[in-house]
DNA sequence: TCGCTTCCTGACCGTATGGTCAATACGAAG
DNA sequence: CTTCGTATTGACCATACGGTCAGGAAGCGA
Protein backbone atom coordinates (compact mmCIF):
# COMPACT_ATOMS: atom_id res chain seq x y z
CA UNK A 1 0.00 0.00 0.00
CA UNK A 2 2.77 2.49 0.68
CA UNK A 3 4.25 2.59 -2.79
CA UNK A 4 3.58 5.99 -3.22
CA UNK A 5 5.61 8.86 -1.98
CA UNK A 6 5.03 10.37 1.59
CA UNK A 7 2.35 13.66 1.10
CA UNK A 8 4.63 16.29 0.87
CA UNK A 9 5.26 19.22 3.49
CA UNK A 10 6.19 22.57 3.40
CA UNK A 11 7.00 24.13 6.69
CA UNK A 12 6.25 27.65 6.53
CA UNK A 13 6.81 28.25 10.13
CA UNK A 14 4.02 30.88 10.71
CA UNK A 15 2.53 29.77 13.82
CA UNK A 16 -1.00 30.00 12.84
CA UNK A 17 -0.53 28.22 10.09
CA UNK A 18 1.36 25.26 11.74
CA UNK A 19 -1.57 23.60 12.95
CA UNK A 20 -3.83 23.82 10.13
CA UNK A 21 -0.77 22.86 7.44
CA UNK A 22 -0.15 19.33 9.73
CA UNK A 23 -3.64 18.78 10.68
CA UNK A 24 -4.32 18.74 6.74
CA UNK A 25 -1.47 16.74 6.41
CA UNK A 26 -2.56 14.33 8.74
CA UNK A 27 -5.81 14.24 7.46
CA UNK A 28 -5.14 13.41 3.74
CA UNK A 29 -2.31 10.84 4.91
CA UNK A 30 -5.29 9.73 7.51
CA UNK A 31 -7.93 9.26 4.05
CA UNK A 32 -5.44 7.14 2.13
CA UNK A 33 -4.31 4.94 4.70
CA UNK A 34 -8.05 4.53 6.18
CA UNK A 35 -9.30 4.19 2.46
CA UNK A 36 -6.72 1.47 1.76
CA UNK A 37 -7.05 -0.67 5.11
CA UNK A 38 -9.98 0.11 6.52
CA UNK A 39 -10.21 1.33 10.13
CA UNK A 40 -9.17 -1.62 11.96
CA UNK A 41 -6.21 -2.56 9.42
CA UNK A 42 -5.04 1.24 9.27
CA UNK A 43 -2.52 2.27 12.47
CA UNK A 44 -1.43 5.06 13.28
CA UNK A 45 2.11 4.44 13.18
CA UNK A 46 1.68 4.22 9.01
CA UNK A 47 -0.07 7.56 8.89
CA UNK A 48 2.50 9.46 10.66
CA UNK A 49 5.22 7.60 8.16
CA UNK A 50 3.09 8.78 5.22
CA UNK A 51 2.74 12.04 6.79
CA UNK A 52 6.49 12.24 7.11
CA UNK A 53 5.67 13.28 11.25
CA UNK A 54 6.26 11.24 14.18
CA UNK A 55 3.25 9.02 15.34
CA UNK A 56 2.97 10.84 18.70
CA UNK A 57 2.72 13.97 16.65
CA UNK A 58 -0.42 12.19 15.25
CA UNK A 59 -1.80 12.12 18.77
CA UNK A 60 -1.29 15.76 19.92
CA UNK A 61 -3.68 16.89 16.97
CA UNK A 62 -6.15 14.19 17.42
CA UNK A 63 -6.20 12.46 20.67
CA UNK A 64 -7.48 9.30 18.98
CA UNK A 65 -7.41 7.02 15.91
CA UNK A 66 -11.33 7.49 16.25
CA UNK A 67 -11.22 11.40 16.19
CA UNK A 68 -9.11 11.16 13.33
CA UNK A 69 -11.28 8.50 11.69
CA UNK A 70 -14.05 10.54 12.15
CA UNK A 71 -12.87 13.89 10.74
CA UNK A 72 -12.03 12.10 7.78
CA UNK A 73 -15.44 10.33 7.16
CA UNK A 74 -17.27 14.27 8.03
CA UNK A 75 -14.99 15.76 5.01
CA UNK A 76 -16.23 13.59 2.44
CA UNK A 77 -19.79 13.89 3.61
CA UNK A 78 -19.56 17.61 3.56
CA UNK A 79 -17.83 17.62 -0.13
CA UNK A 80 -21.05 15.14 -0.93
CA UNK A 81 -23.83 17.39 0.19
CA UNK A 82 -22.09 20.95 -1.77
CA UNK A 83 -22.47 19.22 -5.02
CA UNK A 84 -26.49 19.13 -3.59
CA UNK A 85 -26.88 22.73 -5.09
CA UNK A 86 -26.50 21.16 -8.77
CA UNK A 87 -29.89 19.51 -7.84
CA UNK A 88 -31.95 22.63 -6.41
CA UNK A 89 -31.21 25.39 -8.94
CA UNK A 90 -32.09 23.35 -11.82
CA UNK A 91 -35.30 23.86 -14.18
CA UNK A 92 -36.06 20.11 -14.61
CA UNK A 93 -34.05 16.62 -14.37
CA UNK A 94 -32.13 16.83 -17.31
CA UNK A 95 -30.27 20.01 -15.83
CA UNK A 96 -30.79 19.16 -12.32
CA UNK A 97 -29.51 15.24 -12.74
CA UNK A 98 -27.19 15.73 -15.17
CA UNK A 99 -25.25 17.73 -13.53
CA UNK A 100 -25.48 16.35 -10.06
CA UNK A 101 -24.42 12.99 -12.15
CA UNK A 102 -21.14 15.23 -13.31
CA UNK A 103 -20.66 16.60 -9.56
CA UNK A 104 -20.61 13.01 -8.54
CA UNK A 105 -18.40 11.55 -11.23
CA UNK A 106 -15.90 14.53 -10.89
CA UNK A 107 -15.67 13.90 -6.57
CA UNK A 108 -15.63 9.99 -7.44
CA UNK A 109 -12.34 11.12 -9.62
CA UNK A 110 -10.81 13.67 -7.28
CA UNK A 111 -11.67 11.80 -4.03
CA UNK A 112 -11.61 8.34 -4.44
CA UNK A 113 -10.07 7.69 -1.30
CA UNK A 114 -12.58 9.56 1.14
CA UNK A 115 -15.54 7.81 -0.89
CA UNK A 116 -13.79 4.57 0.11
CA UNK A 117 -14.03 5.46 3.85
CA UNK A 118 -17.49 6.21 3.44
CA UNK A 119 -18.65 3.20 1.75
CA UNK A 120 -17.00 1.20 4.69
CA UNK A 121 -18.21 3.19 7.61
CA UNK A 122 -21.79 2.62 6.28
CA UNK A 123 -20.91 -1.18 5.49
CA UNK A 124 -20.02 -1.57 8.64
CA UNK A 125 -23.27 -0.63 10.31
CA UNK A 126 -22.08 3.83 10.35
CA UNK A 127 -21.34 3.31 14.34
CA UNK A 128 -19.61 6.66 13.76
CA UNK A 129 -21.73 8.51 11.77
CA UNK A 130 -25.75 6.92 12.03
CA UNK A 131 -26.35 10.50 13.86
CA UNK A 132 -25.60 11.87 10.30
CA UNK A 133 -27.64 9.15 7.93
CA UNK A 134 -30.51 10.27 10.62
CA UNK A 135 -30.72 13.81 10.45
CA UNK A 136 -28.96 15.48 7.78
CA UNK A 137 -28.69 12.29 5.30
CA UNK A 138 -32.31 11.94 5.82
CA UNK A 139 -33.11 16.04 5.25
CA UNK A 140 -31.50 16.06 2.42
CA UNK A 141 -32.87 13.12 1.19
CA UNK A 142 -36.46 13.82 1.81
CA UNK A 143 -35.70 17.02 0.11
CA UNK A 144 -34.68 15.97 -3.20
CA UNK A 145 -37.15 13.47 -3.30
CA UNK A 146 -39.51 16.64 -3.37
CA UNK A 147 -37.73 17.96 -6.23
CA UNK A 148 -38.02 15.00 -8.02
CA UNK A 149 -41.51 14.35 -7.20
CA UNK A 150 -41.97 17.98 -8.54
CA UNK A 151 -40.47 16.87 -11.77
CA UNK A 152 -42.57 13.61 -12.13
CA UNK A 153 -46.29 15.53 -11.49
CA UNK A 154 -44.97 18.35 -13.97
CA UNK A 155 -44.95 16.14 -16.59
CA UNK A 156 -41.02 16.40 -16.70
CA UNK A 157 -40.16 12.68 -16.33
CA UNK A 158 -41.63 9.68 -16.20
CA UNK A 159 -43.33 8.45 -12.77
CA UNK A 160 -40.36 6.85 -11.26
CA UNK A 161 -40.19 5.64 -7.44
CA UNK A 162 -37.44 9.09 -6.44
CA UNK A 163 -36.02 6.86 -3.62
CA UNK A 164 -35.20 3.97 -6.09
CA UNK A 165 -33.37 6.95 -8.74
CA UNK A 166 -31.25 8.38 -5.99
CA UNK A 167 -29.87 5.25 -4.96
CA UNK A 168 -29.14 4.58 -8.40
CA UNK A 169 -27.25 8.20 -8.94
CA UNK A 170 -25.28 7.10 -5.29
CA UNK A 171 -24.45 3.51 -6.92
CA UNK A 172 -23.40 4.36 -10.25
CA UNK A 173 -21.25 7.60 -9.41
CA UNK A 174 -19.15 6.42 -6.31
CA UNK A 175 -19.16 3.05 -7.57
CA UNK A 176 -16.37 4.44 -10.14
CA UNK A 177 -14.67 5.80 -6.76
CA UNK A 178 -14.89 2.72 -4.53
CA UNK A 179 -14.32 -0.21 -7.43
CA UNK A 180 -11.78 1.83 -9.01
CA UNK A 181 -9.11 -0.84 -8.47
CA UNK A 182 -11.74 -3.36 -10.29
CA UNK A 183 -12.58 -0.91 -13.47
CA UNK A 184 -8.78 -0.17 -13.55
CA UNK A 185 -8.18 -4.15 -13.37
CA UNK A 186 -10.57 -4.97 -16.69
CA UNK A 187 -9.25 -1.80 -18.34
CA UNK A 188 -5.66 -3.51 -18.56
CA UNK A 189 -4.73 -2.10 -15.30
CA UNK A 190 -4.51 1.42 -16.42
CA UNK A 191 -6.62 4.33 -14.52
CA UNK A 192 -9.35 5.84 -16.90
CA UNK A 193 -8.17 8.83 -18.96
CA UNK A 194 -9.50 12.10 -19.31
CA UNK A 195 -11.45 10.83 -22.22
CA UNK A 196 -12.55 7.46 -20.26
CA UNK A 197 -13.68 9.58 -17.47
CA UNK A 198 -15.86 11.86 -19.54
CA UNK A 199 -17.65 8.81 -21.62
CA UNK A 200 -18.04 7.12 -18.26
CA UNK A 201 -19.73 10.38 -17.27
CA UNK A 202 -22.16 10.53 -20.48
CA UNK A 203 -22.73 6.89 -20.61
CA UNK A 204 -24.13 7.06 -16.99
CA UNK A 205 -26.42 10.40 -17.57
CA UNK A 206 -27.61 9.09 -20.81
CA UNK A 207 -29.03 5.61 -19.43
CA UNK A 208 -30.25 7.24 -16.29
CA UNK A 209 -32.10 10.36 -18.07
CA UNK A 210 -33.41 8.06 -20.64
CA UNK A 211 -34.16 5.59 -18.60
CA UNK A 212 -36.08 8.10 -15.86
CA UNK A 213 -38.07 9.30 -19.47
CA UNK A 214 -36.33 12.67 -19.40
CA UNK A 215 -34.99 13.16 -22.82
CA UNK B 1 -22.25 -6.20 16.45
CA UNK B 2 -22.81 -9.34 18.05
CA UNK B 3 -26.45 -8.35 18.70
CA UNK B 4 -27.44 -11.52 17.04
CA UNK B 5 -27.77 -15.41 18.47
CA UNK B 6 -24.75 -17.51 17.36
CA UNK B 7 -25.01 -19.33 14.44
CA UNK B 8 -26.89 -22.88 14.91
CA UNK B 9 -25.24 -25.88 15.28
CA UNK B 10 -26.27 -29.48 14.70
CA UNK B 11 -23.99 -31.65 16.10
CA UNK B 12 -24.76 -34.88 13.84
CA UNK B 13 -22.02 -37.25 14.82
CA UNK B 14 -21.19 -38.24 11.13
CA UNK B 15 -17.66 -38.29 10.92
CA UNK B 16 -17.36 -37.14 7.53
CA UNK B 17 -19.75 -34.69 7.96
CA UNK B 18 -18.14 -33.52 11.15
CA UNK B 19 -16.07 -30.96 8.68
CA UNK B 20 -18.17 -30.22 6.48
CA UNK B 21 -20.30 -29.52 9.02
CA UNK B 22 -18.04 -27.33 10.83
CA UNK B 23 -16.65 -25.51 7.92
CA UNK B 24 -19.78 -24.64 7.07
CA UNK B 25 -20.52 -22.92 10.99
CA UNK B 26 -16.90 -21.19 10.78
CA UNK B 27 -17.74 -19.41 6.68
CA UNK B 28 -20.74 -18.27 8.20
CA UNK B 29 -19.95 -16.62 11.44
CA UNK B 30 -16.87 -15.18 9.49
CA UNK B 31 -18.20 -13.98 6.35
CA UNK B 32 -20.60 -11.99 9.03
CA UNK B 33 -17.88 -10.58 11.17
CA UNK B 34 -15.44 -9.37 8.30
CA UNK B 35 -18.56 -7.66 6.53
CA UNK B 36 -19.27 -5.98 9.35
CA UNK B 37 -15.72 -5.44 11.06
CA UNK B 38 -13.42 -5.81 7.82
CA UNK B 39 -10.77 -8.02 7.58
CA UNK B 40 -8.71 -5.76 10.13
CA UNK B 41 -11.23 -5.35 12.60
CA UNK B 42 -12.73 -8.75 12.75
CA UNK B 43 -10.78 -10.69 15.83
CA UNK B 44 -10.85 -14.98 15.43
CA UNK B 45 -12.11 -15.09 18.88
CA UNK B 46 -15.75 -13.09 17.46
CA UNK B 47 -15.74 -15.76 14.96
CA UNK B 48 -15.12 -18.27 17.18
CA UNK B 49 -18.02 -17.25 19.75
CA UNK B 50 -20.17 -16.33 16.75
CA UNK B 51 -19.58 -20.07 15.60
CA UNK B 52 -20.06 -21.34 19.23
CA UNK B 53 -16.27 -23.09 19.08
CA UNK B 54 -13.52 -22.37 21.09
CA UNK B 55 -10.72 -20.41 18.75
CA UNK B 56 -8.16 -22.73 18.74
CA UNK B 57 -10.72 -25.50 16.68
CA UNK B 58 -10.73 -22.20 13.77
CA UNK B 59 -7.19 -22.74 13.89
CA UNK B 60 -7.65 -26.68 13.05
CA UNK B 61 -9.86 -25.98 10.12
CA UNK B 62 -8.35 -23.14 8.58
CA UNK B 63 -4.69 -22.40 9.29
CA UNK B 64 -4.52 -18.73 9.71
CA UNK B 65 -7.29 -15.35 9.59
CA UNK B 66 -6.31 -14.91 5.75
CA UNK B 67 -7.09 -18.58 4.68
CA UNK B 68 -10.82 -17.94 6.29
CA UNK B 69 -10.84 -14.84 5.13
CA UNK B 70 -9.90 -15.70 1.54
CA UNK B 71 -12.62 -18.61 1.16
CA UNK B 72 -15.72 -16.58 1.90
CA UNK B 73 -14.11 -13.91 -0.67
CA UNK B 74 -14.00 -16.73 -3.19
CA UNK B 75 -17.63 -18.11 -1.98
CA UNK B 76 -19.47 -14.86 -2.75
CA UNK B 77 -17.83 -14.44 -6.42
CA UNK B 78 -18.96 -17.91 -7.22
CA UNK B 79 -22.49 -17.39 -6.46
CA UNK B 80 -22.05 -14.31 -8.58
CA UNK B 81 -20.77 -16.35 -11.59
CA UNK B 82 -23.66 -18.57 -10.92
CA UNK B 83 -26.03 -15.70 -11.70
CA UNK B 84 -24.35 -14.98 -15.12
CA UNK B 85 -26.70 -18.06 -16.70
CA UNK B 86 -29.58 -15.49 -16.56
CA UNK B 87 -27.11 -13.42 -19.22
CA UNK B 88 -26.28 -15.93 -21.68
CA UNK B 89 -29.69 -18.23 -22.49
CA UNK B 90 -31.74 -14.93 -23.21
CA UNK B 91 -33.01 -14.18 -26.30
CA UNK B 92 -32.45 -10.40 -25.67
CA UNK B 93 -31.61 -7.39 -23.08
CA UNK B 94 -35.04 -7.70 -21.87
CA UNK B 95 -34.79 -10.99 -20.83
CA UNK B 96 -31.17 -11.11 -20.01
CA UNK B 97 -30.45 -8.13 -18.32
CA UNK B 98 -34.23 -8.39 -16.64
CA UNK B 99 -33.26 -11.97 -15.39
CA UNK B 100 -29.74 -10.72 -14.20
CA UNK B 101 -30.47 -7.58 -12.50
CA UNK B 102 -33.56 -10.18 -10.89
CA UNK B 103 -30.80 -12.77 -9.56
CA UNK B 104 -28.40 -10.39 -8.55
CA UNK B 105 -30.97 -8.47 -6.69
CA UNK B 106 -31.94 -11.62 -4.96
CA UNK B 107 -28.30 -12.29 -4.10
CA UNK B 108 -27.80 -8.82 -2.63
CA UNK B 109 -30.91 -9.48 -0.30
CA UNK B 110 -29.73 -12.91 0.66
CA UNK B 111 -26.35 -12.84 1.21
CA UNK B 112 -25.47 -9.26 2.05
CA UNK B 113 -22.64 -10.09 4.16
CA UNK B 114 -20.48 -11.63 1.51
CA UNK B 115 -21.08 -8.63 -0.81
CA UNK B 116 -19.94 -6.47 1.75
CA UNK B 117 -16.99 -8.53 2.04
CA UNK B 118 -16.24 -8.39 -1.57
CA UNK B 119 -16.83 -4.63 -2.14
CA UNK B 120 -14.31 -3.72 1.27
CA UNK B 121 -11.49 -6.86 -0.62
CA UNK B 122 -12.08 -4.74 -3.81
CA UNK B 123 -11.89 -1.28 -2.37
CA UNK B 124 -8.68 -2.27 -0.43
CA UNK B 125 -7.11 -2.67 -3.69
CA UNK B 126 -7.69 -6.81 -3.93
CA UNK B 127 -4.98 -7.88 -2.04
CA UNK B 128 -6.13 -11.49 -2.26
CA UNK B 129 -7.77 -11.93 -5.26
CA UNK B 130 -6.38 -9.99 -7.68
CA UNK B 131 -5.47 -12.81 -9.76
CA UNK B 132 -9.37 -13.13 -9.94
CA UNK B 133 -10.50 -9.86 -11.19
CA UNK B 134 -7.25 -10.83 -13.74
CA UNK B 135 -8.45 -13.91 -14.67
CA UNK B 136 -11.94 -15.21 -14.17
CA UNK B 137 -13.76 -12.29 -13.98
CA UNK B 138 -12.03 -10.44 -16.92
CA UNK B 139 -12.81 -13.27 -19.32
CA UNK B 140 -16.53 -13.13 -17.97
CA UNK B 141 -16.63 -9.39 -18.42
CA UNK B 142 -15.43 -9.91 -22.11
CA UNK B 143 -17.62 -12.48 -22.98
CA UNK B 144 -20.74 -10.73 -21.35
CA UNK B 145 -19.55 -7.84 -23.33
CA UNK B 146 -19.62 -9.54 -26.50
CA UNK B 147 -22.92 -10.61 -25.58
CA UNK B 148 -24.49 -7.07 -25.43
CA UNK B 149 -22.63 -5.75 -28.28
CA UNK B 150 -24.38 -8.66 -30.32
CA UNK B 151 -27.81 -7.70 -29.16
CA UNK B 152 -26.62 -3.52 -30.25
CA UNK B 153 -26.07 -4.84 -33.91
CA UNK B 154 -28.68 -6.23 -33.67
CA UNK B 155 -30.37 -3.27 -32.97
CA UNK B 156 -32.15 -4.85 -29.82
CA UNK B 157 -30.90 -1.88 -27.81
CA UNK B 158 -29.09 1.65 -28.18
CA UNK B 159 -25.34 1.55 -28.93
CA UNK B 160 -24.31 1.95 -25.35
CA UNK B 161 -20.87 1.39 -23.92
CA UNK B 162 -21.27 -2.39 -22.87
CA UNK B 163 -19.01 -2.11 -20.10
CA UNK B 164 -20.32 1.33 -18.21
CA UNK B 165 -23.39 -0.91 -18.81
CA UNK B 166 -22.00 -3.74 -16.78
CA UNK B 167 -20.33 -1.32 -13.70
CA UNK B 168 -24.15 0.14 -14.16
CA UNK B 169 -25.35 -3.38 -13.16
CA UNK B 170 -23.04 -4.23 -10.72
CA UNK B 171 -22.96 -0.88 -8.89
CA UNK B 172 -26.94 -1.04 -8.58
CA UNK B 173 -27.62 -4.31 -7.79
CA UNK B 174 -24.60 -4.23 -4.87
CA UNK B 175 -26.03 -1.43 -3.52
CA UNK B 176 -28.63 -2.80 -1.73
CA UNK B 177 -26.52 -4.79 -0.23
CA UNK B 178 -23.30 -3.32 0.09
CA UNK B 179 -25.45 0.04 1.61
CA UNK B 180 -28.10 -1.51 3.35
CA UNK B 181 -27.46 -0.15 6.25
CA UNK B 182 -28.03 3.51 4.79
CA UNK B 183 -31.00 2.30 2.69
CA UNK B 184 -32.58 1.08 5.94
CA UNK B 185 -31.97 3.80 8.13
CA UNK B 186 -33.78 6.15 5.17
CA UNK B 187 -36.52 3.66 5.04
CA UNK B 188 -37.18 4.94 8.87
CA UNK B 189 -34.97 1.80 10.20
CA UNK B 190 -36.58 -0.40 8.68
CA UNK B 191 -35.56 -3.70 6.41
CA UNK B 192 -37.21 -3.40 3.28
CA UNK B 193 -39.66 -5.51 2.89
CA UNK B 194 -40.84 -8.71 0.21
CA UNK B 195 -42.94 -5.70 -1.43
CA UNK B 196 -40.44 -3.08 -0.98
CA UNK B 197 -37.80 -5.30 -2.71
CA UNK B 198 -39.94 -5.94 -5.16
CA UNK B 199 -40.00 -2.29 -6.25
CA UNK B 200 -36.63 -1.76 -5.95
CA UNK B 201 -36.03 -4.74 -8.27
CA UNK B 202 -38.47 -3.27 -11.03
CA UNK B 203 -36.96 0.31 -10.46
CA UNK B 204 -34.02 -0.64 -11.41
CA UNK B 205 -34.58 -2.88 -14.25
CA UNK B 206 -37.26 -0.46 -15.54
CA UNK B 207 -34.68 2.61 -15.99
CA UNK B 208 -32.02 0.38 -17.22
CA UNK B 209 -33.87 -1.64 -19.81
CA UNK B 210 -35.21 1.70 -20.62
CA UNK B 211 -32.09 3.92 -20.40
CA UNK B 212 -30.50 1.28 -22.62
CA UNK B 213 -33.61 1.89 -25.52
CA UNK B 214 -34.44 -1.61 -25.02
CA UNK B 215 -38.03 -1.34 -24.44
C1' DT C 1 16.52 39.00 26.32
C1' DC C 2 12.79 37.03 28.99
C1' DG C 3 8.76 34.43 29.66
C1' DC C 4 4.89 32.15 27.94
C1' DT C 5 2.55 29.20 24.84
C1' DT C 6 2.50 26.02 21.26
C1' DC C 7 4.72 22.33 19.09
C1' DC C 8 7.67 18.18 18.80
C1' DT C 9 9.33 13.52 19.83
C1' DG C 10 11.83 9.29 21.76
C1' DA C 11 10.96 6.10 25.04
C1' DC C 12 7.77 3.63 27.35
C1' DC C 13 3.45 0.75 28.82
C1' DG C 14 -0.72 -2.18 29.00
C1' DT C 15 -3.47 -4.79 26.28
C1' DA C 16 -5.47 -7.40 22.58
C1' DT C 17 -4.70 -10.51 19.03
C1' DG C 18 -3.06 -14.21 15.82
C1' DG C 19 -1.17 -18.26 16.30
C1' DT C 20 0.96 -22.65 18.77
C1' DC C 21 1.01 -26.85 21.32
C1' DA C 22 0.59 -30.70 24.12
C1' DA C 23 -2.80 -33.26 26.20
C1' DT C 24 -7.26 -35.32 25.75
C1' DA C 25 -11.64 -37.12 23.92
C1' DC C 26 -13.93 -39.45 20.37
C1' DG C 27 -15.56 -42.31 16.45
C1' DA C 28 -14.81 -46.18 13.50
C1' DA C 29 -12.57 -50.33 11.81
C1' DG C 30 -10.69 -54.88 13.09
C1' DC D 1 -11.63 -54.19 23.58
C1' DT D 2 -7.83 -52.21 21.12
C1' DT D 3 -5.90 -49.21 17.88
C1' DC D 4 -5.43 -45.32 15.19
C1' DG D 5 -6.50 -41.21 12.84
C1' DT D 6 -9.51 -37.19 13.57
C1' DA D 7 -11.35 -33.62 16.37
C1' DT D 8 -11.21 -30.64 20.61
C1' DT D 9 -9.44 -27.38 23.81
C1' DG D 10 -7.21 -24.65 27.73
C1' DA D 11 -3.11 -22.55 28.47
C1' DC D 12 0.45 -20.13 26.64
C1' DC D 13 3.55 -16.89 23.78
C1' DA D 14 5.40 -13.20 20.88
C1' DT D 15 4.17 -9.23 18.79
C1' DA D 16 2.01 -5.13 17.29
C1' DC D 17 -0.72 -1.50 18.32
C1' DG D 18 -3.06 2.64 20.54
C1' DG D 19 -2.01 5.73 23.64
C1' DT D 20 0.95 8.38 27.41
C1' DC D 21 4.40 11.36 29.16
C1' DA D 22 8.19 14.11 30.35
C1' DG D 23 11.45 16.93 28.62
C1' DG D 24 12.98 19.91 25.15
C1' DA D 25 12.67 23.05 20.89
C1' DA D 26 10.66 26.77 18.54
C1' DG D 27 7.77 30.76 17.73
C1' DC D 28 6.15 35.20 19.48
C1' DG D 29 4.95 39.33 22.09
C1' DA D 30 7.00 42.69 25.32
Amino acid sequence: MPDTARISRIRSGRRTDIRQQNERLILAAAERVFAEAGFGGATMQLIADMAGLPKANLHYYFPTKEDLYRRVVQNIFEIWLDAASSFDDAAGPVEGIGAYVEAKMDISRRHPHGSKVWAAEVMHGAPVIQDYLETTLRQWTEGRIAVIQRWIDEGKMAPIDPRHLLYMLWATTQHYADFGHQIETLNAGAPLSDRQWREATESVKQIILRGIGAI
